[in-house]
DNA sequence: TATATGAATTTAAACGTTTAAATTTAAAAT
DNA sequence: ATTTTAAATTTAAACGTTTAAATTCATATA
């Protein structure tokens, strides 16, 4: 490999001349900047990141840790990143959190051990346990977190999602529509929907439409997400029976807010099942926005989170804490917003 | 940051001995590492990667560099790669060849820099002009080139994916289900699909089926590229007509493979408006295995490209010629394979 | 002419590790 | 008691870069 002694012997002087005149210092007087870089070029001079890296303290290397709780979302994120990342002179390690919630804090060294300047960490649940972890380390690096939850370390940056905006809008949607009789179908071991509920409930108060404990239904997707998975084509079956239930229950209701977009594309296909025509019977409104929403019958109206702003301001509250790591810590939240498809129309009557 | 040298400080040694006794060469006597270690583990030590890996000139480290020509197979890659290398101590790079094609050879410099051990090329076309690039160059580290086409350089690794099998399975499983009149829907301007359709010419020969220069029936699809590409619902628009003039032109005709997987999507979504039903009227297979087959209505029996397998065999062969640099290039072909699901049924008559 | 100024370059140490070779220490063999 | 052998540890250099401080050298100033 051509180092930067290769360059400084042929030009006739010294390695420290040949660091300074290839990243164009003052210093180097014009015409061995000229000399320097043609022989660089000459031989195929390419720096190395290593040394540089371990001299410097600085390695122009970022890490993300993504959750791959929802595969999409998670490369969204990596494509993202990348595509930021690619416009700086930064490269980036991905890492997934496979499940696992208690080997963020090791995954977290791993990647600093490798001399990452900083590091996202996007949708993880961290616990007490692991912030703990986090508070008396005292990281080398510093960290956002983006779009994670559990209790978070103090002072440290971190992008939030606000679902509450996205649901408002969708109840509201509805509401202007024509629908009357709301409700909300998640899926029944949901982990971390609190913010989608309280949401949705809040927004039933403010167009004064009927909230009671009914309001949110729930069904049993297991046999989904593992067909999800595994990607299997999705079998509404335990599903059908539970919507014909809340048919039964709620005929008045004409449009529901699902959970996630998995359930609403279930129940899309369980109400096909049952008769019902969406939209024209029932209006099905999803949540997330994953890539399937485009490929239904009928297209599904859905509450994205814009992984692409979400993850652009959070490589910036990254790069600004790397390049000052004593700025006060910021605290952003991004909006979801309401993608219109085809899956919500008036209601028949 | 703790390092070898607060150990040793600490331990009363040397930092060589520190440095032997964490990685337990048998030089060091069982007391000292017991002592060395404990050590480590008060003071919170974790290696330096950068300081190591120059010093050995190994990183730990291999860059993916893949094509994002189809952004969902792109990041199966880099999810199946992560996970492979979970369980090693390696680390990955992720860069995205993003549309330009004259960039790989820089891209791959570029990691190079970063002291990656090796590079898996994932789905690039490499020209002529990247292929002599590639060869004069004398690269450092080893280069697999996975599912990559165009001009490949000498005496590499590579692992290919055989389109013609798949093909002829589908064109098989057609054939068994009593469709005697079987044709290929490709876009307009699908760059790369020769195999795809000799693959199939060859399939209808193989079954004595009718084939003609009009077997293979081109549609434009760019309307609904550009929709998928901003993840917007499919609308067939063009294709509809596209498809009357086709069912016209061949009304014999009771199924049909497609160039890829959107193209069958809409493919089906164009007949529906036709009033005519898949898989009743008129079946259907696509080719990629894309997520959204499994929501379509129907799910969509398609040719798959088993990327897991894919990226295992190359990751294989990465670190099979990292270990050892002189072994003999391999070649490996990996058969595409039919997936059944429901876009498939015998013909009505 | 001597001196100060400033520009261009070199020196030397450092970043944190590894490793071949040298040294010390202890134990075993004579 | 001396020599041999083996085990444990240290020495010293290296990996490729950067950088503060020192040096050289030419030029301008007094």
């Amino acid at each position: 490999m051509v180092t930067i002694k290769d360059i400084a012997k042929k030009a006739g002087v010294t390695p420290a001349t040949v660091s300074m005149a290839l990243r164009a210092d003052s210093r180097i007087s014009e015409k061995r900047m000229r000399q320097i870089q043609t022989i660089a070029e000459e031989l195929g001079y390419h720096p190395n990141f290593m040394a540089r890296g371990l001299q410097r303290g600085r390695s122009m290397t970022i890490g993300l840790l993504a959750n791959t709780l929802s595969l999409e979302v998670a490369t969204r994120e990596v494509v993202c990143l990348e595509k930021i990342l690619s416009e700086t002179d930064f490269k980036m390690y991905v890492s997934f959190a496979r499940g696992r919630r208690d080997n963020a804090f090791d995954m977290v060294r791993d990647l600093i051990s490798r001399g990452v300047d900083g590091i996202i960490l996007s949708r993880l649940m961290i616990s007490e346990e692991i912030q703990e972890k986090f508070n008396s380390a005292k990281l080398r690096v510093p960290l956002v977190f983006s779009r994670s939850y559990g209790i978070l370390p103090e002072n440290v940056d971190n992008v939030f999602c606000d679902y509450t905006v996205g649901v408002r809008d969708a109840v509201e949607h509805l509401f202007e529509l024509g629908h009357r009789n709301i409700r909300m179908i998640i899926a029944r071991k949901g982990s971390r929907r609190e913010q989608r509920i309280t949401g949705f409930l809040d927004a039933l108060r403010e167009f004064s439409l009927p909230n009671d404990d009914d309001s949110i239904f729930a069904v049993d997707t297991t046999a989904e997400k593992a067909k999800h998975a595994q990607s299997l084509p999705m079998v509404p079956g335990q599903v059908v029976e539970s919507m014909k239930v809340f048919r039964e229950k709620y005929p008045e209701c004409t449009a529901v807010l699902c959970g996630n977009d998995l359930i609403a594309l279930v129940v899309i296909q369980a109400m096909n099942k049952l008769g019902v025509k969406v939209p024209e019977d029932f209006s099905v409104i999803g949540f997330d926005n994953i890539l399937a929403t485009n490929y239904s019958q009928p297209a599904l109206t859905t509450i994205n989170q814009p992984s692409d702003k979400i993850m652009t301001e959070s490589a910036d509250q990254l790069f600004r804490r790397i390049e000052n790591r004593d700025c006060p810590p910021e605290h952003k939240v991004i909006p979801t917003e309401l993608i219109l498809r085809e899956s919500t129309a008036p209601p028949k009557s």
